[in-house]
DNA sequence: TAAATTTGCGCAAACGTTCCCGTTTTCTTT
DNA sequence: AAAGAAAACGGGAACGTTTGCGCAAATTTA
């Protein structure tokens, strides 16, 4: 199947022009003509003619399309993110191109290569879970390709990052569970290279701390491999059930495990927050319709999009290499509800 | 900013070839000794060779690229059925491109003249809500954009498409609904121009039908428009509970209808399903951590991802131009929950 | 052993744009 | 009125690939 196009070619014919002069036309040049500009667009318009973006990237070296590299696009919150780079991407006409990795290294390693073969200006990237280094992402910077990290981000590369102000999402979060009384507050956390796992627990540990109470490192568990969370959530909570001094709260920081947290909690008929209290990341404007109503720590997932976009544009745009880079910090929402309010 | 990169004529002049030899022996063409071959392929390997996807493209009029239409990436449905293409197109050694319509027709358009101007071999579609008539879509395709329709589609557009049995979906669950004792069922539905709806409406009315139950047209409601459905149930839902028969249960057609059904009964505090029975479409994998769990209509959304993708590989990849059609279509699963449950 | 075929490679055009240089015509300037 | 400048346009190379054609050398066939 071919797809047949007006080309520059075709309108230089029609009006026995060259082809040079209809493209300056085109670019309102002002080296043409008033009268010829007019004739050209209007026959421009009149074959509907659009510029064929591989010519232009070809010369321009630019495609004016951006990528995007998440873990999994049908994540709530990566969604929400992408919906904030779409808005801004499209107003300034650019593409968004797509690849996720599935929190795999290998394939995060494949799609940054497939990505930056040249076919985008720039990237947008939160790393995944299994990534602990940052090297072939330098590597591409290095040679040129703008690079904007979101979300999952680090403090040893030199780029522009958009992040959560982590510490702060569970500081308070951590605060109201011992404000309400809790006492032994447990925590689950995905993997802890990556950096919004150790910026969470370093706001839960704060929290603990300014209270004089030392959290022992067997409380947390860590969710490290991906697609096995049901299982470690539920032979942790096991454990934990049977020791002397259960938790009597539990904070979940990320969205699948706070859904993952709830579900087993549920099925184990322990209820909610009558003999455990939870708290936890959740990026669902619909929290409140849970049983119990789900006290959540809400990040502004489409900002994020949105800044990390325009940081994205602004790089690709500048005529001159970046050096110095800027990172955003963007705050968390803290949404009290049934779920963490101790019933005396 | 630039990015330099390798390009076939960088290896010629290294090997001191010409640069069609090269490219013959990239491609393992048989009139290129082995030796040769292997020489160009040691050294493109070495010199870190990624072909110019511009520069074919240009050449080849292919980019490898598809283009995704829909009204909202972040909506959990769409955002599972872009996973599902993601996992195919990636397979194939595919970008996917994306662009959403906000359920805006002008958009829909603007979007479509943005993806279709060469820049994709194809294009998967799910058409915004305002849309009405499908003759921008029959002209790109005339054109020979390759095209396949999902979820939202419609009869007289001759091209794959694939989507639920709607029918099937509201039958199930109205007939599920019945059997509970509810009486009086009422429907919160989208927009009437899309085929989701008109097919999810004749379930329900033939289900009713069976049991010789006429339903009245005033007990539906139907969300014209974008962004307002929070205010039309609230406004519809005061009408019908001062009728003289309220009804007893109410069926929502779309996820989104649902979660802002649920949020009203709650925030009216109408208890579920004790003074009302409620069942809906709901595309979540934890609809039972509702209150009350909910008893939900599921859509295979990856799977509809998926095969929609393979019928449009399949398009783009045909030598001859395609005129049988193929309509698809998968099956919806209820989930009974306690929202529907009767209790007498 | 001469003719025919095969093997292996290079030349150059093409894909649709852009942009650096001309070249011609018209308009200023002195 | 002659010379210079500006205005308006065309020629053609280049971006990185692919590919039809041509051509020499090596190999096979008669």
């Amino acid at each position: 199947m071919k797809f047949e196009a007006t080309t520059i070619k075709d309108i230089a014919k029609v009006l026995q022009l060259s082809t040079s002069t209809v493209s300056r036309a085109l670019k309102d040049s002002h080296e043409i003509s008033k009268e010829t500009k007019k004739r050209v667009q209007d026959c421009a318009a009149a074959m509907h003619y659009k510029p064929n973006p591989m010519a232009v990237g070809l010369k321009s070296r630019k495609t004016r399309s951006i990528g995007i590299l998440v873990s999994e696009i049908a994540n709530p919150f990566f969604s929400q993110v992408i919906d904030g780079i779409e808005s801004i991407a499209h107003n300034k006409g650019y593409h968004i191109v797509i690849a996720q990795t599935r929190e795999s290294f290998d394939r995060e390693l494949a799609d940054l290569q497939f990505l930056a073969s040249r076919s985008i200006d720039g990237l947008l990237v939160s790393v995944s879970l299994e990534t602990k280094e940052f090297s072939h992402f330098r590597q591409f910077q290095n040679k040129g390709l703008p690079t904007v990290f979101f979300d999952r981000t680090s403090d040893d590369i030199d780029s522009h990052a958009v992040m959560l102000d982590n510490f702060k999402g569970t500081y308070d979060a951590t605060c109201h569970l011992l404000e309400q009384g809790y006492k032994n507050i447990a925590a689950i956390c995905s993997s802890p290279f990556l950096s919004t796992t150790t910026e969470r627990l370093s706001g839960y540990h704060k929290a603990l701390e300014e209270k004089g109470i030392k959290s022992n490192a067997e409380d947390h568990l860590y969710c490290t491999l991906p697609g096995q969370e049901t299982k470690n959530i539920e032979n942790w909570l096991e454990k934990m059930l049977a020791t002397t001094a259960p938790p009597d709260a539990i904070l979940c920081m990320t969205d699948k495990l706070t859904i993952e947290c709830m579900r087993t909690l549920k099925r184990r008929a322990i209820k909610v927050p009558d003999e455990i209290g939870v708290a936890g990341f959740l990026n669902m404007d619909f929290a409140e319709l849970f049983d119990p109503p789900l006290t959540v720590i809400k990040q502004p997932a489409f900002e994020m999009g949105k800044v990390a976009t325009e940081l994205l544009l602004q790089l690709i745009e500048s005529k001159r290499p970046v050096v110095q880079f800027e990172k955003k910090m963007l705050f968390p929402e803290l949404v009290i509800r049934a779920s963490s309010k101790k019933l005396y």
